[in-house]
DNA sequence: CTTGAAAACGAACGGTCGGTCGGTATATAT
DNA sequence: ATATATACCGACCGACCGTTCGTTTTCAAG
């Protein structure tokens, strides 16, 4: 690796930390110069504009994502236990030391879901990566026979990350220190639901289109 | 109401709006101003300086989500019917006109959540408040018999919070047409589970302390 | 109508923002 | 060792930030 790519590598671990405690915007090109003690020019000349920066922040954080979480969870087995190692790496990802601001992603989805740019587009994409990744860790299960056939993956994919998102926000604004414990209580409830057979599977796809008093009947 | 409290009212409403998509710190006095066709210096007169602005924003935001959605809550069945009412009027809320980027709770929330300081107290202080409404109305549920005895109402708190999170996420980020169905479908399963006595409740809250492989053959 | 308070104003302040530029130092290849 | 390309710097720009201040306008009570 060259200087030029080795500093453009340094300033780009301490921008992901950075961003990830105060966002993408609330990063500034003189305060992320002064932390590593070189000049507003010299690190801008790595990117060119702030926006490339930005991007090159969540590129960065994907790869790192994808090396730390991703790649290790395809040496587990398919299925419902690559789906708990996804899930697990998902929980200590947002505890990293390098994230001290918890999941970049997490900030980022909000500060970004109202402002197209290219950031906004690059971010939309790896996060429905990630959904697709997580819906096709539920279809192995149920491809094995572990989940029942007539799960929807989408929704399963759907209620992890929601959880994620909960966790997030107990654990960051509530400082809420059960938060990793519901967390991992409300995904074990989603696997055991998707194993076993009882009288939920009656209402297992339908309850979205009887939103309001269905079945008031079902087990009581 | 006097001549400064109306127009106090109205800079707020237009702030709710502003910072529902900007964020509390994109808001800006200056882009404020414009927007309301008044000065810069009139209009931070009625509040100051801007961490007060901000503070008054996230109020007039939990006055406004308390009159729109807790208070009309109040009038419904206590329990799961109120649950129901409570849950409905979160989503709506999230898709409200005056909100144009969302839930400013959602936003603020993930912005404040590493700045302390008086807004950040406000709100984790609302949030908490919220949740132990949520709370409130499942122990309900469960003194009415509606929901089983064994049901941890603070678990079921943080999975409501955290589908909303979710809803937020699918809608407004991924652009996702079917977050409102898949939230709805989240909570339906959410109440059903609560309902109905089955082969889960062994589980019930003994899940987390045991994440891995629990239980392999709870019923199929 | 007068008068004093309340409200809104315009101008200006110091500071920080992202970004540019010419020049200097450093690394790399020959 | 030399030459070329790369990396980095300090100074500076215009724009905008939150905030202050003295003045002017608006309003309501006497």
């Amino acid at each position: 690796m060259g200087k030029g790519a080795e500093t453009k590598d340094t300033i780009l671990r301490h921008a992901i930390g950075l961003a990830s405690v105060v966002g993408l915007e609330g990063l500034t090109i003189g305060g992320l110069a002064k932390e590593l003690a070189i000049s507003k020019s010299g690190l801008i000349a790595h990117f060119g504009t702030k926006e490339a920066l930005q991007l090159s922040v969540l590129q960065a954080a994907a790869g790192m994502f994808g090396n730390r979480i991703i790649v290790p969870s395809q040496r587990a087995e398919p299925g419902e236990a690559r789906l708990r190692v996804l899930f697990e790496g998902w929980l200590r990802w947002a505890r990293l030391p390098e994230l001290p601001g918890g999941c970049i992603f997490v900030s980022a989805s909000v500060e970004l879901d109202d402002r197209p740019g290219i950031c906004r587009y690059f971010l939309a994409r790896i996060q429905k990566d990630w959904l697709k990744n997580l819906e096709g860790a539920v279809a192995e299960a149920i491809e094995l026979g572990q989940f029942r056939a007539n799960i929807d993956p989408a929704q399963v994919a759907f209620d992890i990350i929601a959880i994620h998102q909960g966790f997030h926000f107990f654990d960051r604004l509530l400082r809420d220190a059960t938060a990793e414990v519901r967390a991992r209580a409300a995904f074990n409830f989603l696997v055991l639901r998707a194993r076993q057979r009882g009288p939920v599977e009656a209402e297992e796809e339908g309850g979205a289109e009887a939103p309001a008093e269905t079945t008031p009947a079902a087990g009581a």
